[in-house]
DNA sequence: CCATCACCATTCCAAATTGGAATATCAGAT
DNA sequence: ATCTGATATTCCAATTTGGAATGGTGATGG
């Protein structure tokens, strides 16, 4: 027997006082009324209104029952609508994980915008180079460079990055420059531990695996390493653009085609996806859609 | 669908993290447990469950409802212990009505000894002459002189009373004292309106219909009246003890068999007596008993 | 890369449960 | 004493539920 339904019964019962006025109300009959309320009693193992041909009268049990089934339905009703709520409204904290460089340079606009269009959203920015699991550490969406492998999750794609090849020049200096990707092979380089394909490097639709010297989870690692003339490393252009005006790194295969490298917003696939996560990934793609643009 | 019960494999499945382990717990089968988490995410409007073949892991919905769900669980367990406690043990407040001069005269001193031996039980006695209603007035028990006509009632008689009668000197100098009961005719009586035959007086098992002069619910009433002289009344006799010493009035018939007045305990009947009014009858009972043997 | 495994969803059918209608029962009202 | 209005009970049809088997899917390991 469904005890629910028999405390929505039971309420019904106590402020109508009676079982038929109440099978009217609820459009069934008084047997089934009478069946609920006698499950209920036997179920809870006390009585819940003293009966009379005439009339029933809540006996004191069934008061003190009555206010706690009054609580009950009224906190369920609330706790289901706030839930339903916080997925439906733009409202709640919204977790994010990106990388340290992409974060810093490249999210903290958006982010901003973001929150003044939905002044009800906060944010809770962990910058984590890491891979890091969105249903372990509780992530709403995760930035990554790195297409999905992971199941169960979605990515939309927010831009694809210029991706740009430089050494220093003491390296350069040193090893000599390169000038066909061909020989790579005679050079050491930096390599982003989290890409899938972290040693094969894509130049002119050509595949060159490439020697590590040292890999990490680290960009801005990678990008120090390169300064300090380690070897050979690739990444997006905006991150190295001011190393190059410093003269700290110095841009190979400039005039050659580069493979792009893609920039995924990722979240947790769900049939009732709270909404701050689809405006958010919504926002930010097109963001960075009509940056693109300009 | 039992929600409830879906709640409950619900808190199991979210500890366990996974449908199969809470089936083996259950006793029950994988898919009843599937089916029972698919009603109750329907039911809600949200999933509880990010699903994966290999595991699954509560949604930020799912831990917030979670939490939900064991406050529910847990406040109505604990709601129903209590309620329960109160009806098997001698606690809570014992609602008690009596009429006053039986109240302040005959109950003060069980109603000490009762709270002594059952320190937790507090009594709220309601001092009315009138005929409560035990339902309406949400009393516990009445104490009553008249016998019983309610139903859903039980009665336990306490006592009898030795009912005396009596005018004032006054007034039997104006009327003539009446020596036999065939007398009474010639006389008019107060009499107590809340006695089933309160015109029918009973003097050595033969009954007298009298004239009434003054009927009233309030026995201290009665006796003032004849105090003042407007006629015979008929009392217990601890209640006029007092007057007679003084002179206000006068016993009449004082060698005749007279009948006796009973008192009952009355309260509602039920499959699930609060334990603090059984032992309450109980107690008054026997201590008018043991009053009588001395 | 493919076979295997572990797990959840679904389907189908038998079994248990529920609800409706009629009937019994009960106590107050007339 | 009978009538009336209310709840309890009974019986059966309809619905719902649970179990077993099947299907599907993603992780794992050789």
């Amino acid at each position: 027997m469904d005890k629910l339904a028999c405390i929505k019964v039971f309420r019904h019962v106590a402020r109508l006082e009676s079982f038929t006025a109440t099978a009217i109300e609820l459009n069934t009959t008084q047997g089934a009324v009478s069946k609920k309320i006698a499950w209920l009693e036997g179920d809870l193992g006390f009585t819940l209104f003293h009966r009379n041909s005439r009339k029933i009268s809540l006996t004191s049990a069934g008061k003190q029952y009555l206010g706690f089934c009054h609580e009950l339905i009224e906190k369920m009703t609330l706790t289901e609508q706030l839930i339903n709520k916080q997925l439906s409204l733009a409202v709640g904290t919204l977790k994010i994980s990106a990388p340290s460089a992409f974060a810093t340079q490249r999210l903290a606009v958006p982010i901003r915008k973001f929150l003044i269009a939905n002044p009800e959203v906060k944010i809770d920015i962990s910058v984590d180079d890491k891979h890091v699991d969105l249903y372990r550490d509780d992530i709403d969406i995760a930035i990554r460079a790195s297409y999905l492998k992971d199941s169960g999750l979605k990515a939309k794609k927010l831009l694809d990055h210029d991706v740009c090849y430089f050494a220093s020049p003491d390296y350069l200096k040193n090893n000599g420059t390169p000038v066909v990707p061909e020989e790579l092979s005679k050079h050491t380089c930096l390599t982003y531990s989290l890409s899938t394909t972290s040693n094969v490097w894509q130049i002119n639709k050509k595949k060159f695996v490439v020697r590590e010297l040292v890999t990490s989870d680290s960009p801005e690692m990678l990008v120090k390493m390169a300064i300090l003339g380690c070897g050979i490393a690739a990444m997006p252009k905006w991150m190295v653009q001011e190393s190059f005006k410093m003269n700290q790194l110095t841009e190979l295969f400039a005039d050659h085609q580069k493979s792009s490298l893609p920039m995924y917003a990722v979240y947790k696939n769900s049939d009732y996806l709270p909404y701050r996560i689809r405006a958010f990934v919504d926002f930010i793609a097109s963001y960075f859609e009509s940056e693109l643009a300009n």
